[in-house]
DNA sequence: CGATGATTCTTCCGCAGCAAAAGTAAACCG
DNA sequence: CGGTTTACTTTTGCTGCGGAAGAATCATCG
């Protein structure tokens, strides 16, 4: 039982099916899957003794009493399993045991006093004891980390850290004896979108994540596509208004000196010369003082801009906007709209605009996906 | 024969193969496939006596010398069929026979003086008859026409035709008693160079086309995404210059106003009061006369960000450029390199891009092409 | 010039995994 | 209580694949 019976094709992607698009009956799968029912009763069967599903009690809820002899759901047993994902920033190290299901039923943050390798590998194994006390079947662990990682093991370079070529998957595996993925931290989150967030079941779908920095992801065919300025500051680059302000960070008129947290702040404490939080920033530009109005305004016009060159191009079937820095939207949505408008054709199908706010523990979460899938899929293969 | 017999999922993977990755020893396609073998073997036999592929008459060559038993490569028998393409443009139909390997073996050109649904297809009829009498094994007609085209078979909207809901495919096909495929001149351009041209075996592929109008096409996964507003200007909304300069046609400072063709002429027209053709211009900008320049250079700036948003945000491992109108990479490919330089992220993977002048036969050839994939996949779908 | 080895292709066997069809189970309906 | 409907199971047969052994065909080397 510590990794599955090694699953056939057909057995995996039933257990992929069940886990990501929550119960099914067996008529259900074999629609979706394109195979016979009677496939799908042999493959279940061995899914069914290994204990990964269950046939749903009943559905709880009266169900639509239909004709016909009832179906019987299948679902996988959320708690049978339990992961731990980290997501580790300069000055903090958080936290989260998720079910089989990703989702998050235990939080712990720790400060993160030194940035040595080792002790910081310490400090996520003490962590794992603590977390793993109370959820017993821990089957692995994911850890997210900002920078370029290689192989899933190794942390090449890590500025923040000040790592390079850190092999942190090993560091931490030996201290725990748990299988051990390590992901840059976008990366991470794009994954865990698409498995059971937004990107759920999508062929084409992009993650773009605003907070001290801007993070892309592309996933075509339900993979991301993988390029090597991942989590280099490649946003700098992004030009979007050879005009725009120009900032410590990024080229100028950039999309990181435009939309990121940092250059936003930096652009207020420029013209105040008072410097103030992105929430009283977004605060104060929805109470119409000029100054701030000015910045998010603009944002919002390089956001919208960004969003319709991706949907132009990329043709995304949705697009994701997640991190610390998408409040923006709740200040400004309606200029973010017109200005996807004005830069698309008025017979394109709209964006599916997503926006989620998240925290550093929906980061954490993010890396735990990555234990679930090694889990699943039986390989670190992204 | 006049289809094919119907070919198992794995016989048609090795027919595409050999037919688009030229010959190719049977250990080479196991390889390639992943398949073993004996497999080979057996999905060969069938495809060699239905006269599809022969044994590669010894590679002519020398070969290498290697040792062991020397290998059969298999190539397909490109003469065996010819298919006809067609390219409609407002005053002249241009017809190409090409082979199999989509070899372009014989051109007609015709003018078109009626815009008559029927009449223009007994003008096709009519030249499939004389293009037919010299390649009598036809197997298929590929028809591209600029603007909106449903289910490969009905125009439904093309301006400078004047048609709506025009039911081509069925009008030809009575006419000539032979399989016609009906497509968008962009999507068709797009499905050959996937197939047979810049494309080849590529997971992600674009194609930009500059000329009367600008054409986009994206595949993933060797499959083009289509998408609604396709051939319908979408590109008059693509603003890369918000100072840009106003044109007729497209919003100011959009892709269409600053790249296409008319868009060039028309702004050189309203600068000096002359008219000049593109190619003029060129020269003009090329021998340093400052108003061409200047149009040049701004549109080689527009290209060079197009092709960089594309490279950012869409990820192909190569960009086509294709159309009339990419002369002006001759004369300032340099300042679209710089461009995209600047546009991206240094550590980025150079964008592979690649330049193809083509004519209207080129266009031609691409619906022809159409014909060849309903031929091997043996159905319409794209 | 024959033995040896390398490489490609063929033949043959066995079997995984699927669809199709027929059978069983569990609800509802009158 | 038998008919109807829908969901699932069992059985059967077959397709298409991999694997192993063998045949073909070349280079190389004693």
């Amino acid at each position: 039982m510590t990794s599955w019976l090694p699953l056939s094709p057909g057995e995996r992607s039933v257990a992929i099916e069940v886990l990501v698009h929550g119960p099914l009956s067996r008529t259900e799968l074999a629609r979706r899957l394109r195979l016979s029912q009677g496939s799908l009763t042999r493959l279940t069967k061995p899914l069914i003794e290994s204990g990964l599903l269950v046939e749903a009690a009943d559905a709880g809820g009266p169900a639509e009493a239909r004709q016909g002899r009832p179906s019987r759901p299948l679902a996988v047993v959320a708690e049978s399993r339990s992961f731990i994902g980290f997501k580790i920033t300069e000055d903090v190290v958080y936290g989260v045991v998720t079910t089989l299901r990703s989702d998050a039923v235990a939080r712990l943050d720790r400060p993160l006093t030194t940035h040595d390798p080792g002790e910081v590998a310490d400090l996520l194994a003490e962590m794992t004891r603590e977390l793993g006390a109370r959820f017993p079947a821990l089957a692995g662990i994911g850890i997210g980390v900002g920078g370029l990682v290689r192989d899933r093991a190794v942390v090449g370079e890590s500025p923040f850290l000040r790592w390079r070529d850190v092999p942190l998957a090993e560091l931490v595996g030996e201290r725990t004896g748990l299988p051990v993925v390590v992901e840059n931290d976008v990366a991470a989150l794009v994954e865990a979108e698409t498995w059971f967030g937004a990107g759920r079941g999508l062929d084409r779908f992009v993650v773009l994540t605003i907070g001290a920095g801007i993070g892309y992801g592309l996933v075509l065919g339900g993979r991301r596509v993988p390029y090597p300025e991942e989590n280099r500051g490649f946003a700098r680059h992004w030009i979007v208004d050879r005009n725009g302000p120009l900032t410590p960070d990024g080229e100028r008129g950039s999309a990181v000196s435009l939309l990121t947290i940092p250059s936003i702040r930096y652009q207020i404490r420029a013209a105040t010369g008072h410097d103030a939080t992105y929430e009283e920033i977004l605060a104060r530009a929805a109470a119409g003082e000029p100054m701030a109005a000015r910045v998010i305004d603009e944002a919002a016009r390089a956001l919208g801009t960004l969003v319709a060159q991706i949907a132009n191009f990329a043709m995304p079937q949705k697009i994701l906007l997640a991190g610390e820095g998408v409040g923006l939207m709740d200040v400004a949505g309606d200029v973010v709209d017109a200005t996807i408008r004005a830069n698309r054709h008025p017979l394109a199908a709209p964006v599916g605009l997503e926006t989620k706010v998240s925290d550093f523990h929906d980061w954490a979460r993010g890396a735990a996906v990555l234990a679930i899938q090694v889990l699943v899929l039986g390989s670190v293969q992204g």
